[in-house]
RNA sequence: GCGGAAGUGGCGGAACUGGCAGACGCGCAGGCCUCAGAAGCCUGUGGGGGAAACCUCGUGGGGGUUCAAAUCCCUCCUUCCGCACCA
């Protein structure tokens, strides 16, 4: 008999599937498609354990549905542009697509030795011209339809980076950089942003796709819908000068005591009397130095200064002094607001710092006039507020909202937090932005035919805040391509990253496609993705971006669907031995490498699916990992030495001796019939939810369960297709394994083109149950009886077991409720 | 502050729709095998009591609903995650 070897087993049968391109997706086939897509990894240069969690559960689940019957397409590439390449290169003078080439070359060597079934026939790299042209046709498209624009906006910006940033790339409370972890900055820039507020009502629509709660929640918050009114009011002293504020509560219109504008708000300087331009221009001044993160703290006092102006309330021209305040942010709403101290607790703590009046315009239930200690934020009466006196404010919400229209002064509004995208990078590893600056005709978009805008690859690339490419006289100075005068330059920004992956699951059908960014007949075949799965640490990023790009794709006529994904599964983190996240620094980080070498890629992935729930993560366990390796070999050894040629005979194992035949009832052929049954509908269940941690543990009980079992069933047909049937449930699991087990079992090459197992439900329910006895809900005693028992025969079967009236005597039996085939309870009273 | 998720043995975790808590694995203990070790195999393993049969307590704390609660409701505590002056 030979052992497990899994360094050989491995080898040979990745050579093999490649050799056999066993997993290329046929464009054409009579099964129905399965677009399974696990998100493509950035070319680091080193593929560690947190991909192989991400990847190997993804590919076994792949590779369950193929053999379930589907044509799946199981794809890969890579994410190949980024700071990372460019760092790199600035840091040891390597060139990044060097830099990056060489890291891919190295990571699809340990991408293979995953055993993952891949169609490498289709691999996608983003920093291949042949790749960013179509981020660069996408752009015109977009252009044209004015859904991307160029803007002078206030940006966020990393100091460490050298480069603005989306807002989505700004993390925590501390606003720092999602790369670098650096505290961002605000600079005043023009930048290109794409319209992805165009879409943001779509965006909170997730009708129709299956995906996990959490990350709708996290985008709906992200976009951060709110409905009010937008009205106008008049500044007192400046006829026909007027200002809008945006309000969630038009029913506290009555109580405002003043307005404030964002210190950045164009009338500031207009309105500011001149016996206030010193203090409002020290405060503006202020405002603009401090960082967000003072300027954001809850724990600093609310504070602002007077401008000298007033404005008038539209419902009952009273006058309010117009503040300039941090607090409100130009970017949000209008950039300026109305205060109502008494219902808004911001408003609230601001005027009582300036001694501003706190009328109450909505009575709390009992309220009897008493001043307020707190901001009322809850249900009532409307009081204070002329004709709307005495209605509940809900309606009188509505009731001013349409007074409002009437007088046309304002209207009913929706107002999003999210904002749009922010595209522009001050880098040089990115695609180019396809736009041309002309002295006489302004900003021109690239011609198509001139397309792509290649990266030239002779560019300085060192951080100066300043694009690279504006130092590259070649790249910088062009020709107009509408009046071709020679006064004209290229936009030297580059793209985010992130746009090379809002649609590089649409690439993978036709990665080769020269006419288009895909090809549609082929789209037709594959499309949308029908599985995907990743990280939730994309969840406002790239897993948003890319539900935008469909949108966008699909006003353009590409697809005729709304979703890029049917079904998305977030996987959890997998942590360092010692449950902290793995960090270089920490020295906790496991090398999967290691582990493969050791033991193998199918014991690898075996355990990281056993580890837990694959949603939960959790930290890596050395000795875990030695669970997994044990249990394959135990699958080994029983498949060996069980059906070698068939010639072993049970007695010449050398352990069946050994063990006693007296606690060992002999089991019924139907009894191993039931194990492999409820097996089988168990791991089919489990791989099909991705619950793997107990689709092995069922594995394991099925094994335990041979083993108990060989000595009586060895030899048997039974047996054989026991061992089968065993090899085929590992098959997605390890598939290096599965494959040598079954041409062991001299079956037919190649297991993963096998069909899934079925079973019959009827010899999956168990032949015998337990049935559980209880006097008043304690479990007294257990009982077998057959699987169909009656609810009369139950109760009488309670009624008469001894331990059952041993526990019942000296009370009277009140109630008996009875499970079906499962429990009786016997419910007495105590006394008597 | 707002929103979300979660608290089960020494550890990772199981438990269908409310119906035997702790599957499976790790670890640990005892045993077999061995000159010895490794590996492998067998048995045991939530707490307390008991020689044992068995009894009893037990799913973060407290309360409730129910014949029956890890599961449902209320409340409190803790942890993690996200957002954070969003008008």
């Amino acid at each position: 008999m030979d052992r497990y070897n899994s360094t050989d087993i491995e080898a040979k049968w990745q050579a093999k599937w490649d050799a056999d391109r066993l997993y290329d997706a046929p464009d054409v086939d009579p099964r129905p498609k399965y677009y399974f897509l696990t998100m493509y990894p950035y070319p680091s240069g080193d593929l560690h354990i947190g991909h192989w969690y991400a990847m190997a559960p993804s590919d076994a689940a792949a590779r369950f549905r193929r053999m379930q019957g589907y044509n799946v397409m199981f794809p890969i590439g890579f994410d190949a542009f980024g700071l990372p390449a460019e760092n790199a290169a600035i840091q040891h003078g390597i060139h990044p697509y060097t830099w990056t080439m060489d890291n891919i070359a190295r990571m699809r060597g340990q991408l293979r030795s995953m055993g993952a079934m891949w169609d490498w026939s289709r691999e996608v790299v983003t920093c291949d011209p042949a790749y960013y042209v179509w981020n660069q046709w996408f752009f015109l498209k977009m252009f044209e339809r004015g859904l991307a624009y160029r803007a002078l906006a206030p940006v966020d910006w990393c100091p460490k980076d050298n480069t603005t940033l989306a807002r989505e790339q700004v993390v925590g409370e501390e606003r720092v950089c999602e790369r670098c972890g650096t505290p961002v900055v605000k600079k005043n820039l023009e930048q290109w942003f794409l319209k992805i507020t165009a879409y943001a009502e779509e965006l909170l629509d997730f009708s129709g796709i299956d995906w996990p709660e959490r990350i709708r929640t996290l985008q709906e918050n992200w976009i951060g819908r709110s409905e009010g009114v937008e009205f106008a009011m008049d500044i007192a002293g400046h006829p026909g000068r007027r200002f809008r504020v945006f309000t969630t509560r038009p029913d506290t219109v009555y109580g405002m005591t003043f307005a404030v504008l964002a210190p950045e708000h164009p009338l500031v300087d207009e309105i500011t009397t001149a016996a206030h331009w010193a203090a409002v221009d020290a405060y503006k001044f202020k405002a603009a130095r401090e960082s967000d993160i003072e300027r954001l703290s809850t724990e600093k006092e609310r504070d602002g200064v007077f401008t000298g102006a007033y404005a008038v309330n539209p419902m009952n021209q009273a006058r309010v002094p117009i503040y300039v305040a941090d607090y409100v942010l130009l970017t949000y709403g209008t950039g300026a607001i109305m205060g109502v101290p008494a219902h808004d607790t911001r408003d609230f703590g601001f005027a009582r710092r300036y001694d501003l009046p706190i009328p109450v315009v909505i009575a709390p239930p009992g309220w009897n006039g008493q001043p307020l200690t707190a901001a009322y934020l809850g249900d009532g009466t409307m009081v204070n507020s002329g004709p709307f006196d005495g209605l509940p404010h809900a309606d009188g919400w509505h009731r001013i909202a349409e007074a409002m229209a009437q007088r046309g002064v304002g209207e009913r509004k929706v107002n999003y937090r999210l904002h749009d995208w922010l595209i522009s990078r001050q880098r040089y590893w990115g695609t180019p932005i396809p736009i041309i600056y002309c002295e006489t005709c302004g900003t021109v978009p690239v011609p198509y035919a001139d397309l792509p805008v290649a990266l030239p690859m002779d560019a300085a690339f060192a951080p100066t805040g300043e694009s690279p490419l504006k130092q590259h006289a070649g790249f910088l100075h062009v020709r107009c391509p509408r009046c071709g005068g020679e006064r004209a330059a290229r936009e030297t920004d580059t793209m985010d990253t992130f746009v090379d992956s809002s649609w590089y699951q649409y690439r993978y059908v036709s990665p080769q496609d020269a006419q288009a960014p895909f090809d549609s007949r082929r789209g037709h075949i594959w499309l949308p993705v029908d599985q995907y799965t990743g990280g939730v640490e994309h969840a406002v990023l790239h897993l948003m971006y890319t539900r935008f790009w469909t949108k966008v794709m699909r006003d353009l006529g590409l697809v005729e669907f709304d979703e890029p994904m049917r079904r998305l599964f977030n996987q959890g983190v997998i942590l360092g031995e010692d449950g902290e996240k793995m960090s270089k620094s920490r020295g906790n980080v496991v090398n999967p490498d290691a582990y493969v070498q050791a033991m193998g890629a199918d014991t690898v992935r075996l355990y990281l699916m056993f580890i837990g729930p694959w949603d939960g993560g959790g930290p890596w366990n050395s000795r875990g990992i030695e669970g997994a390796s044990r249990f394959l070999n135990r699958v080994w050894n029983l498949v060996e030495e069980t059906t070698e040629a068939g010639s072993r005979k049970p007695e010449t194992v050398p352990w069946g001796a050994r063990q006693s035949d007296a606690r060992r009832p002999t089991p019924e052929a139907r009894d191993f019939e039931h194990w492999k049954h409820k097996t089988i509908k168990k791991v089919t269940e489990d791989i099909g939810t991705f619950h793997f941690n107990t689709a092995i543990a069922a594995l394991m009980e099925y094994v335990n369960y041979l083993y108990r079992v060989r000595d009586e069933q060895a030899g048997s047909a039974a047996w054989t297709e026991a061992m089968e049937t065993l090899v085929l449930m590992l098959a997605p699991l390890t598939p290096h394994l599965a494959e040598e087990l079954w041409e062991r079992l001299g079956g037919r090459y190649s297991i993963h083109t096998h069909g899934w197992p079925a079973y019959d439900v009827a010899v999956a329910a168990a032949p015998a149950v337990t049935l559980v006895l209880q006097v008043d809900g304690k479990v007294r005693d257990r009982v077998a009886v057959a699987s169909g028992i009656s609810d009369d025969e139950a109760r009488g079967l309670a009624l008469g077991n001894e331990k059952v009236k041993q526990f019942v005597s000296g009370r009277q039996v009140t109630d008996v409720v009875v499970v079906s085939g499962r429990l009786v309870n016997v419910v007495t009273k105590h006394g008597g």
